[in-house]
DNA sequence: CCGGTGCAGATTGTATACAATCTAATTGAC
DNA sequence: GTCAATTAGATTGTATACAATCTGCACCGG
């Protein structure tokens, strides 16, 4: 056994075709209602349909498009409400990761959370928002990671992604780069201080702080620019209504 | 517009094998490690092998399966610490809906708490575990949907039913039926009195007993049965490290 | 002039065919 | 006799072919 190269892992299959769908589909390359019209899509990345179905599919599962049986598939890009939703939620996931990795967490994680923060204060010191938004995102991960939880490590790692490029956009607000710092290291104080309750309330407050700046963003957008009124192309099942 | 039949739905296609799929993963009739291969599945369900493929896809978003670029995919049941770690955040997940309810919640939505619970305790009398189960089950949705979040109910009700089998178990432990209703009456009454943190810590500590009493069991099992040792068919990929 | 019927094009869903890769068994060498 | 290499079978991944359904327009009748 000289190198046994664990997992050579054939560098994979054609659901890259699923990533790059996903990339595009988050950075808004796509309107809401769009129809993703696999012929195209094939002939596009080069290959036959049969990869881009199964891309489609799988993407279907994760939400991103819906899937009308004999029509097609159906970008599902969320609206205001639904987004506020996601926010909510990763609050409180972060909330929770920050209350387990209060109790769990290593001196080693701790020193790469503050490591993390400067090489943020560094971003903020030159101006540079994707700087910041980077080490951000490293930040939050290594709370995650801390929470001794795998599986909400992933849910949290989960969400977090689909929100990416929504969080994004609050961080160009003038001062909200600073302000981000100055609630991480918030969070920083209570993890060290073993303060579960504390972690967890400052990481939820971080996010929902996000979240609210980001739709006083849209909203300053809406009242300047046009009238979004998105033409919502039927989306083809809202919620799931049951009768107990 | 006589009857527009909303959804017509050409009830058909075939991640109806998905849903089968998933339904026999979830039902134990795989173990483990197994391979699921495609040629036998296809005969199996009388299709060829491409919906059967297009299926495994979808099962591998959701983390039933794991696939294996040039191999196939491997069912994936989740061990005993991955199912602690689901439990932990299935809890969570629950005492935010349940914070969230307490304040949102509708006057209806408490009676039909009420009116769930009532049956429960019919169930209990009668010693009918599936009844219990059953109405158990629309008590915690009612919960997720009066949190007023659509996106956390979604989540909730999906980890909720990857859990499903496991927390059947746990039921017919020896007056388990009786304490878990006593600690859905401490919900419902933390909800009248809209106590967010009561009912949040009620159904935390509700779900969380669910994990305890399940575990006790699966040991109670391994010390009397044969020694489980699963030879774990080398999980394909651990964890995701990554050098920042 | 308006509404319904039917046909043609296009698109999705499924099946089959083919290429690439992996598994394992046989055979050969040391 | 054991180990390694080669080769045959099997299995996955992709491409193409075919069937079923949907969309839109033209044509026809009232």
């Amino acid at each position: 056994m000289t190198m046994n190269t664990p997992k050579p892992n054939p560098p994979k299959r054609a659901d890259q075709i699923a990533k790059s769908l996903e990339d595009m589909i988050f950075q808004g390359e796509f309107a809401d209602g769009d129809r993703l019209d696999e012929q195209r899509l094939a002939e596009r990345f080069g290959t036959s349909r049969t990869p881009v179905r199964e891309a489609l599919q799988k993407l279907s599962v994760s939400g991103l498009v819906a899937q009308i049986p004999q029509r097609g598939v159906f970008v599902q890009q969320p609206g205001p409400v639904e987004l506020m939703e996601m926010f909510e939620v990763m609050a409180e996931l972060e909330a929770v990761c920050g209350r387990f990795a209060a109790i769990r967490i290593t001196d080693e994680a701790l020193d790469q959370l503050r490591h993390a923060n400067q090489l943020c204060q560094q971003a903020v010191d030159e101006g540079d928002t994707d700087g910041y938004y980077f080490h951000n995102e490293d930040f939050h991960r290594i709370i995650y990671s801390q929470s001794g939880n795998r599986f909400l490590e992933q849910e949290a790692r989960r969400l977090s992604r689909r929100l990416r490029p929504f969080r994004r956009i609050q961080l160009r607000l003038r001062g909200r780069m600073r302000q981000s710092l100055d609630e991480h290291l918030a969070v920083v104080q209570a993890l060290t201080d073993s303060d579960p309750e504390g972690a967890g309330n400052a990481l939820r407050d971080h996010v929902a702080v996000q979240n609210e700046k980001f739709h006083h963003l849209m909203n300053s957008f809406e009242d300047r620019g046009s009238a979004p009124e998105k033409a919502r192309a039927e989306r083809p099942e809202g919620g799931s209504r049951r009768r107990a």
